[in-house]
RNA sequence: UGCUCCGUGGUGUAAUUGGCAACACGCCUGACUCUGGAUCAGGAAAGUCUAGGUUCGAGCCCUAGCGGAGCAACCA
């Protein structure tokens, strides 16, 4: 009778949402949530900007705010349109909009460059003209205090019209910065009057030559949030020490109760790779893999290319949660994860890697016949398929073996399995080349067998899926490992990560079997060879020439027995 | 010899905020199965980095230590 008593146990929160709970709870910035996705457009989004992703758009989401899609774009040097293109085609595949909030730091360099001058103007910012080097002598190290600038007490009148020279063009690269007035004695390094403007003539893909001083990332991080209204400002824990800088600008920009809050979160490790954009880009440009989207790399074009789907990026990163611990997340986890989704979603269909002919000697060799199969035993609503039939048949090498060990359950001489939605079989011998390799088995088959007639349910050891030879169409597939062979490539102090690469990351199988109705699938397509793995059509393929990428296996028991 | 952050099964996270250490992955058993997949049932595995303290009671609060990470780009 005390039903309704059962207890509801909402999901417990992670610190950020429980952080801007207590925000919401204390009214702060009019009960409003904002988030951004701020990325630099300097290379590829990785799964670990799918966790930023999943947080700035989740959090928004959840507490009925709005995530900004915000490019950090203010080192010209370095970023590229390109990029530009690829992060937002990224975002979206993931399923998150930004609607028209599109931003970028370069539009706020109008209003930076205004505040840096009103910085200058308070006593709060000067022109050094030292050498990069003699700014860096002079910071100290983390035990030790840094001196002065001997241009730290210049006039603001003076600093202003270097300013404004600088961006004139006036002066070199190099030869002069603009600096916060904060503390040179502070325990933190970046409150040492850190550089807030450099010169730089490289042209900007946006703002084209009409800048010569650019603002760095702690004058435009924080402040761009203000500008945008962001409450929430997520990122990841090498940020930490960059706080109280953030805070000091909005300190000496805000003019309300309205700030922005920087909160740090674990950033994503995965075992078996790198996730930094600098080792990612070494192994694309010195071709140790095939591009961004080389199907082993971590990136999220990569994992699209690979097979994954948006939801199991989510859904990993859903599983390992948001904390400050740096930890670093297994692989097989997300492998977990695509193995549930696609379990779900994939249809199955029969592909053999390494065809081993079987000729079914009982069966008319003019025969054709159709069997129907179901796409997919978790949900009959995938309806069935007919699959030809006939005397001649491929079956996977591995699924035989002359002289099978203990608990072989596939087939052998004498030994009998069933031919998934066919029929049950009967090795009766083998045909050998002269290296006494077995080339050929042969069958017989048992009519009564057949799935759905009367003897279907005669109990047999195995099921083995198979390809009728004379339909299979020839398929190229590409079998893909771990990159390195270390948990922790860059785990290493002293060895460089490449030394683990894993030299067979990449196995390409030709001569493969598939079966005819995979004849119209397109790239990106994703099936259950069954009893083998999940595969995705790959780019590559053509019809008449398939290309399948293997997503990841299926869990196999036989292969750990053997081990 | 500084500052900041972090230490819970093998891994990643929980713990109603001071009240019986739980969940997922992985691992092991068994059942079932026309995928050695999936599913179902069960099991092993941490006593919360260490030492003190506060408390009726500490994973949670305090102190000290130990261990790890980050911080000295005109990168973000």
């Amino acid at each position: 009778m005390k039903e309704s008593e059962e207890i509801i146990k909402p999901d417990s929160q992670h610190f950020i949402e429980q952080a801007i709970e207590k925000d919401l709870a204390e009214g702060k910035n009019g009960g409003r949530i904002h988030t951004r996705f701020p990325p630099e457009p300097n290379g590829y989004l990785h799964i670990g900007h799918a966790k930023a992703i999943c947080l700035d758009f989740g959090m928004a989401e959840k507490y009925g705010g709005r995530c900004n899609l915000r490019f950090d774009d203010t080192n010209p040097t370095k970023e590229d349109v390109e990029y530009v293109d690829s992060i937002k085609e990224d975002i979206q595949w993931l399923g998150f909009t930004w609607e028209d909030r599109e931003f970028y730091a370069s539009d706020y360099f109008g209003k930076l460059w205004d505040f840096a001058v009103s910085l200058i103007k308070r006593g709060l910012a000067y022109v050094d003209d030292q050498s990069a080097e003699a700014i860096s002598e002079q910071k100290g190290t983390p035990t030790q205090p840094g001196t002065e600038s001997p241009f730290r007490n210049r006039s603001a009148e003076e600093s202003l019209d270097l300013f404004y020279r600088m961006n004139e063009g006036e002066f070199d690269e190099g030869s002069r910065v603009l600096r916060a007035k904060i503390d040179m004695a502070s325990p933190n390094m970046h409150m040492r009057d850190p550089i807030i403007y450099r010169i730089l003539k490289t042209p900007h893909h946006r703002t084209g030559t009409e800048w010569k001083v650019y603002p760095m990332y702690d004058f435009a991080h924080g402040q761009s949030d203000y500008f945008e209204g962001i409450t929430h400002s997520l990122c990841t824990l090498e940020f930490e020490v960059h706080r109280p800088l953030y805070d000091w600008f909005i300190d000496q920009l805000k003019t309300d109760d309205y700030r922005p809050r920087q909160i740090e979160f674990n950033r994503l490790n995965l075992t078996y790779t790198v996730m930094s954009k600098r080792k990612l880009l070494e192994l694309v440009r010195d071709g140790v893999v095939n591009g961004w989207d080389d199907p082993r790399m971590p990136t999220l074009c990569g994992l699209r290319r690979r097979g994954y789907t948006p939801e199991s990026v989510k859904r990993f990163v859903d599983l390992i949660g948001y904390t400050k611990v740096e930890a670093i997340n297994d692989v097989s986890l997300l492998e977990y994860a695509i193995r549930e989704d696609l379990n779900r979603r994939a249809p199955r269909v029969f592909g053999v890697l390494k065809p081993l002919k079987v000729t079914i000697t009982n069966y008319p060799s003019d025969k054709v016949d159709h069997m129907e199969i179901e796409n997919n035993p978790e949900d009959e609503t995938h309806g069935k398929r007919l699959v030809p039939f006939s005397r001649d048949i491929f079956i996977e090498q591995d699924d035989f073996m002359e002289n099978p060990p203990h608990k072989f359950f596939r087939l052998a001489p004498g030994q009998e399995v069933r031919l998934k939605g066919a029929y049950i079989i009967r090795c009766t011998g083998v045909v050998k080349n002269g290296a006494g390799e077995v080339t050929e088995v042969h069958c017989t088959y048992d009519p009564e067998t057949r799935s759905g007639g009367p003897q279907a349910d005669r109990k047999v050891k195995g099921t083995l899926h198979w390809v009728s030879a004379a339909h299979a169409l020839d398929a190229e597939i590409r079998l893909y490992d771990r990159l390195f062979s270390d948990e922790d490539p860059s785990g290493h102090k002293d060895t460089d990560p490449r030394e683990f690469l894993n030299p067979g990351s990449l196995t390409v199988m030709k001569g493969c079997k598939v079966e005819p109705s995979l004849a119209d699938a397109e790239p990106l397509d994703r099936f259950q060879f069954q009893r083998v793995g999940y595969f995705c059509v790959d780019y590559d393929s053509r019809p008449g020439s398939l290309v399948f990428n293997r997503t990841v296996q299926l869990k196999d028991t036989w292969q750990k027995i053997n081990k």
